[in-house]
DNA sequence: ATCACGACCTGGAGGC
DNA sequence: TGCCTCCAGGTCGTGA
């Protein structure tokens, strides 16, 4: 579900309700998540309890809540999770693992069916020093991602673009739908070695993967299936896609079939022939 | 050091 | 209706 486009969404939609919120209470169901087990809860607990949230961040595929206090909460949404804020009288949907009570009657819930998030807590003068921040590449929409940045970056792996694209050690954000849109968008085929891209090339997948991040940014994210919102609102991009999970269908540009590749078992969509190596 | 692949979870879709 | 298989937006650990 939620690459770059659909975090950086959710951060938007949780800015107003969260910004000066207090935490009173923590709640966990016990579960652990993939990302985090176990859950930290009594230090979380300890950490967040009476604290303000004053800012929220995003890096990469992650969220941080900033408190007023030295620690922030850490989440990653994985494949199906949710941040919604509701009133806190509703009733709790299945697959609800952790609620921040606030205060204003509302509660933060972060709901995740698959397990493969992560609720965590991190000091903010440490950050760098949990291995998933720490290991975190250029981020395409901010000012480190450069054609030269990028080249260079390529040029140290045989990897398939597709792969190398989706490496969050190298560009952190990318997922799986945009890095299939931007491969098409940039005319590159997704097998192709990134150490074999020219630099024109490497220019051009730059080029297509802002494009692409901002479309998807400004359509509110992609919700094939159950990505939504802060306010539970789906986005819009699924409209505004060229070939991701259109196998068999006409490409949009010269009306050859979409045909699907698997890339570190992963499915890739792209056209054959606007596509090359 | 790279890298390919399975594991981690649940649920929805489609075939029979 | 029910059962089975396959597939899914992400990341990590293993072993070659």
């Amino acid at each position: 579900m939620p690459e770059l486009p659909e975090v950086e969404t959710v951060r938007r939609a949780l800015v107003p309700h969260l910004t000066g919120a207090r935490i009173v209470s923590v709640w966990s169901s016990g579960k652990p998540l993939r990302l985090a087990r176990p859950l930290p809860l009594r230090a979380l607990r300890a950490a967040v309890t009476g604290r303000r949230i004053t800012a929220l961040r995003r890096r990469a595929k992650y969220i941080l809540l900033d408190t007023d206090g030295p620690h922030s909460v850490l989440v990653h949404l994985g494949m199906t999770g949710q941040l919604l804020v509701v009133p806190h009288d509703a009733p709790r949907a299945p697959h609800t693992h952790v609620v921040f009570a606030l205060d204003r009657g509302r509660d933060l819930r972060f709901v995740d069916p698959r397990r493969f998030g992560m609720v965590n807590l991190v000091r903010r003068d440490a950050e760098d020093d949990l291995p998933e921040l720490g290991i975190l590449g250029l981020d395409p929409l901010g000012p480190g991602l450069t054609d030269i940045s990028l080249l260079d970056l390529a040029r140290r792996t045989r990897q398939a673009v597709k792969t190398f694209l989706l490496d969050q050690r190298k560009v952190a954000g990318i997922g799986n739908i945009y890095a299939c849109e931007a491969l098409f968008e940039a005319g590159v085929h997704p097998s192709t070695p990134a150490n074999r891209l020219t630099p024109a090339r490497v220019e051009a997948l730059r080029r297509a993967i802002v494009a692409v991040l901002e479309r998807g940014l400004r359509n509110r994210g992609t919700t094939l299936r159950d990505y939504r919102d802060a306010d539970g609102q789906s986005g819009q991009n699924q409209h505004s896609l060229a070939v991701y999970g259109r196998e068999g269908e006409p490409c949009r540009r010269c009306g050859s079939p979409v045909k699907r590749l698997e890339h570190a078992a992963r499915g890739t969509y792209f056209c054959p022939r606007c596509q090359r190596r």
